[in-house]
DNA sequence: TCAATATATACTCGAATTGAGCATAGTGGA
DNA sequence: TCCACTATGCTCAATTCGAGTATATATTGA
């Protein structure tokens, strides 16, 4: 009996590796050549398969082919999600055996640029425009997308269906003064991809039809659905946990850590509150050193208490907002 | 290729199903014989393989199968993690062939016991005495648990060794005035096992000496993990998602929902701050009627504001904790 | 050298939230 | 009628939060 109920099933690892280069928040992308041949040049997300018999424990296998294939040193890893819907992955109807794939966060701080890897480091926001709100409200809501949710909210059947239709674009998306939810990034983009604004939905519906709104253009397979989970997952994480040091050089000044956060959460913070914050919760301790390339004032360079690790539940940021106004 | 990396795999969906019955938080455990002979009668969770001939979906894998097998009426269902840990299940030693394990929360209402059944609802507590605070410090922690953990710490290699121990006991277990988190139900269980103070350590490593401390049991295969990972995610998810409603008849009164919330979360709250915080959110509004056999004076009834579900990101409780004192 | 312009850091102030407890209101039962 | 019990209303101080103002110390360019 020990067998029965197996399957011939492809477990694939896909990892949403993140790192801040410059202010921008970038995700590692392959092109995807192999794996999805009609699909070439289409961003990938790195990917490998799951094998049993030479790894002990899933994220073995994970960190195994991520540092063979890149070469990184990974410093946080987090499982995200299991995703298995049928479909999701054109090899499994040529060869029958389903593909389940296990989505993976990781944090790293970006290497030194390798012209010779054909991975890239790119903003994610490439994938994501409306989700940045750091320079005032991305200007592709209001033009493209918020004139769409009202198409569909009107295209509704009924009084009831439209009502609700209204509501959960108001949610997701902030409409009539209902305010932005930095971490709803996967609920913003599954509801784009239902009502068919996402180039991959008509490609996933076999259209050639497309009303997609034609943002920079979809990853391959179902791989932005990944990466929205990644970016929402680690929106939210970031406000209880401690994790935006894996991505920081080991010595900052606050305003560095500040644009930091504020590049994951996609808006500007406040930040004499910030700084009031980050100091009380006690996450960092001051080097004594100076950082005088700042244009100004100099500012006292920081790092963090690695100890905190382990103290007290050590919180993250609460994003102390403020009205998005200049850049 | 289109086969390449694919194996012999078993996935399975593990459900942890939640209702509460009277004041005590259940789950759905099935005596465990059909599937590991070796352990007849551990309690295990309910368990169905994913057909991926028979479902599009993980999820509608898992609804299918639940439903058939203890036909209840599914409410809240989140997928919690993916287990794959080689020899984590017998099975595969003897076949070959590997268990990979997709563990679930299911938040549902307990329904009319049904002798004919093999399944039963047990206390979750029996499983996880130390996690129950309603009634003060749980003795087992106070007996048991600690006493074994300052042996632990006391036992390692060096300085620095023991001052990492120490402080990580320390966290989890809320030891020399770190205080209590509910919500690491899982870093506690994981430190228990690393430990050996858990029978499954001991069992999963081939031991025959048991050096646990002979709580009410473990569970079958990782079963006791996967059930930690469910509690902890539900105690933290009802601290920012009105999820608890699922759990609740339509009408209630409000030390009604506080007997729930402390139920799940394993901790007292403060009575006129919970009401206050319940009433500010929104959550519910008043039916009107009247629950008399409270005891006492007489309490309104209340109801779930279902559309608040879809209004501006609903949030849970804030848990306003009260020191436990009196039962 | 000095003003303009940065950024850094300190401090303030009112509003809102939290933690804790007191006080009063309705019940049923001895 | 008094008591035990639960429900519900209200207060109050401590803390946190949001939004500034004010001051410090650099660089840059006229």
């Amino acid at each position: 009996m020990a067998a029965q109920g197996a399957h011939d099933f492809m477990i694939g690892l896909n990892a949403v590796i993140v790192a801040v280069v410059g202010d921008e928040p970038c995700v590692l992308v392959v092109p995807n050549s192999r794996e999805d041949p009609s699909r070439e040049g289409l961003a990938a997300l790195p990917f490998g398969p799951f094998e049993p018999g030479r790894h002990r424990t899933l994220d073995m296998g994970l960190r195994s082919w991520v540092a063979a294939q890149t070469g990184l040193r990974l410093g946080y890893v987090e499982q995200l999600y299991t995703f298995g819907d049928k479909g999701r992955d054109p090899r499994e109807v040529q060869g029958g055996s389903r593909v389940i794939s296990i989505g993976y966060l990781v944090l790293t701080r970006p290497p030194e640029p390798d012209p010779a890897s054909a991975t890239q480091w790119r903003n994610w926001y490439a994938f994501f425009p409306w989700e940045d709100w750091r320079r005032g409200r991305p200007v592709a809501l209001s033009e493209r997308i918020e004139p769409r949710l009202r198409q569909w909210i009107k295209a509704a059947g009924n009084r009831a269906e439209e009502r609700e239709r209204a509501e959960r674009a108001a949610v997701s998306f902030g409409l009539d003064g209902a305010g932005w939810s930095e971490d709803l990034v996967l609920e913003r983009y599954e509801l784009l991809y239902e009502i068919g604004l996402v180039e991959e939905a008509s490609r996933d519906r076999g259209k050639t039809s497309d009303a997609s709104i034609g943002f920079s253009g979809p990853m391959a397979l179902d791989h932005r659905r990944i990466l929205a989970t990644g970016i929402s997952r680690l929106r939210g994480k970031i406000k209880y946990r401690p994790v935006v040091f894996e991505l920081m050089p080991p010595e900052f000044t606050l305003l560095h850590l500040q644009r930091l956060v504020e590049a994951l959460s996609g808006k500007r913070l406040h930040k004499q509150n910030f700084r009031r914050l980050v100091e009380r919760e006690g996450l960092v301790e001051s080097t004594g050193t100076i950082e005088t390339r700042t244009g100004g004032r100099p500012a006292v360079r920081f790092r963090f208490r690695r100890e905190i690790l382990a103290e007290r539940s050590a919180v993250g940021f609460k994003l102390p907002s403020v009205a998005a106004r200049r850049g």
